[in-house]
DNA sequence: TTTCATTTTGCAATATTATGCAATATATTT
DNA sequence: AAATATATTGCATAATATTGCAAAATGAAA
C-alpha cells in the first residue's frame, strides 16, 4: 500500500470515529506501529488531526483551514523556536507579527507559561487559545486573507498603543547592506510600527532568506538586536551581522 | 480508550451536568479512581475545571467552551441561518457579535455575496476567509477564551468607529420585561455598542431563551427590530414581542 | 539499464508516561 | 473522638515514545 493511501486512511478513519487507536492503525494497514506514528506525526504537522499518546483525535474543529499551510520548512521552524525560548521569560509582554515562524514560536511555548501576548494573527491566536496564564490582546484591522492577520490605519494606530519589552519579528527578507524588508506594503508598515514600540527585536528567519531583499523596506538590520536561524551562528553568512553589533543564534 | 478521550469526556460531562463526580467516572470510563483524580488534576490545571473533593465543577466560566457549544442546536441555527438571510442585501455592511447562531448564520451565505462585515469573533473570522468578495473588518481587543472573541475597552471604542446598516446580534436571553441580558458582562457592553452604532438590529435567539434572563442588561426588548428563531412566529410566546412592535420572523 | 541520493520503513535500545496499588495523611461526618 | 470517605505519595509495572541506525524501497540522473 502506498503511502498516501495510508494517510488518506488514517485522515479517514478520523472523520468517522473522532479517533485512531495506533495499535488498531498498524494492523489495519500492514506496517509497524513505528510507521504508524510517523504518519501521524506527519498528520498532526499539518493540522488534520491531533496526535496524542495511544493514537490521535480530531484537531481543533474551528480553524482548521489556518492550519493548514503551515507545514512547510516545519523542521527549521522547531529548531528556531526552540531557540527564542531562551529569550522569553516568565510575565513579559510580547509583540508577534504574522507568519508561519512566529507561530511555531508561539506552539512551542511552555503550556503553563504566564506571559501577555499582542498580536495581529489569526492563526497565533488559535494557539494561544489553550494557553491558560497567556493572556492574548488581538490587534484589530482590515483582514488580510493570504496572511491571515490585519493591517491598516486602524492596526498601525493599535500597536502604537502598547510597549512591548519583546518585538518577535518572522521575516520576508534580510540582508546585511539592505535591511529587513517585506513583499507586502501594508505588513512593512505593521512591522515598522512593531518594531518602534518594543524595547528588544528578535527577528526570525529561516536561512533561506538571509541575503535576499524584497520591495518594501522595514528597518536597517541593526535596527534588530537578535537574529535567530535554523543554521549555527559560526555560519559564513552570518558573521557579517555579528559585526555589525547583532547577536546571532 | 485514550487518555485524550477520557479527557474529552469529563470536560463534555462538566459542561452537560456543571459536575462530575470521581466515582461515576472511574466506572464511565473504566479506570482507576486514582487515574480520574490525575485526570481532573490536569484539566484543573489547564483551568478546564475546578477540582472539587470527590469530583470536579464547572470553573468560574458558567458557560461550555465554544468548541462544544458549536455541535448543539444546529437545526435550529440553520434554520434561524436561512431566515436571516432574506434580510441581506448585497453591499450592505453588518455588524455580527460573537456567537454560534451568528456564526451559523455566515456560514450560509452565499458565497459570491458582496458585504463588509465587522465583527469580533474569531470563528466568523474562519468562515469569511473563504468569501472572496467580502470585505471583513476585525475588531481587536482582549481575546476572550470561552467565546473566541475580543472584550474590552478597545474593542468598544472600536466599535463606536462604524456604522452598520444591520447588526446581527446573536443572543443569550430574551424576555419582554426584562429585555435582552447577557451572561458575560463583558460581553453584555460589546453588545450594546454594536446596537447603538447600527441602524437596524436583528436579534438571533433559540426558541429556548425565549422567556430567560441573565445578570446584564443589554437593551430593552423593543430596543431591536427584528426577533428571529427556529419556530413559528405565531407561537404563543412570540406574539408579545410582536405587539411590543417588533418583527418577528 | 545502472548509479547515486533520498525517503521510507522496521528494529532495538533507551527514555518517558500512564496506571493501579498500597501505605499514609487529611478532611468530613457522625 | 471515632468512623468513613477522600487525597497524597511513592513505587512497580506496563504501555507508549524517542532516537539512532541499517536495510529496503523509491526516484532522479547518467
Amino acid at each position: 500500500m502506498l503511502k498516501a493511501e495510508r494517510l488518506q486512511k488514517i485522515v479517514e478513519q478520523i472523520a468517522k470515529d473522532n479517533k485512531v487507536i495506533l495499535d488498531d492503525l498498524s494492523l489495519l494497514l500492514n506496517v509497524s506501529t513505528d510507521t504508524v506514528r510517523r504518519d501521524i506525526k506527519e498528520l498532526s504537522d499539518k493540522g488534520l488531526l491531533k496526535a496524542v499518546r495511544g493514537g490521535a483525535i480530531m484537531g481543533s474543529q474551528v480553524h482548521p483551514h489556518f492550519k493548514e499551510r503551515q507545514h512547510i520548512d516545519t523542521q527549521q521552524k522547531k529548531v528556531i523556536a526552540q531557540k527564542v525560548l531562551e529569550f522569553i521569560k516568565s510575565g513579559q509582554v510580547i509583540l508577534a507579527n504574522a507568519g508561519t515562524t512566529t507561530t511555531a514560536v508561539m506552539e512551542a511555548l511552555p503550556k503553563d507559561i504566564t506571559l501577555t501576548v499582542i498580536t495581529n494573527s489569526f492563526p497565533i491566536i488559535s494557539v494561544l487559545e489553550d494557553y491558560p496564564n497567556v493572556n492574548v490582546f488581538f490587534i484589530g484591522g482590515q483582514l488580510n486573507k493570504h496572511s491571515f492577520s490585519t493591517t491598516g490605519y486602524e492596526t498601525i494606530e493599535a500597536i502604537r498603543n502598547f510597549r512591548a519589552d519583546i518585538c518577535l519579528l518572522g521575516i520576508c527578507s534580510i540582508d546585511l547592506k539592505v535591511g529587513l524588508t517585506d513583499f507586502d506594503y501594508q505588513e512593512s508598515l505593521v512591522d515598522r510600527a512593531m518594531i518602534e514600540t518594543s524595547k528588544y527585536i528578535i527577528a526570525l528567519s529561516t536561512y533561506d532568506k538571509v541575503g535576499t531583499s524584497d520591495p518594501y523596506y522595514v528597518c536597517a538590520a541593526n535596527g534588530i538586536d537578535v537574529l535567530i536561524t535554523e543554521k549555527d551562528p559560526s555560519v559564513a553568512d552570518l558573521v557579517g551581522f555579528k559585526d555589525a553589533g547583532i547577536l546571532i543564534k
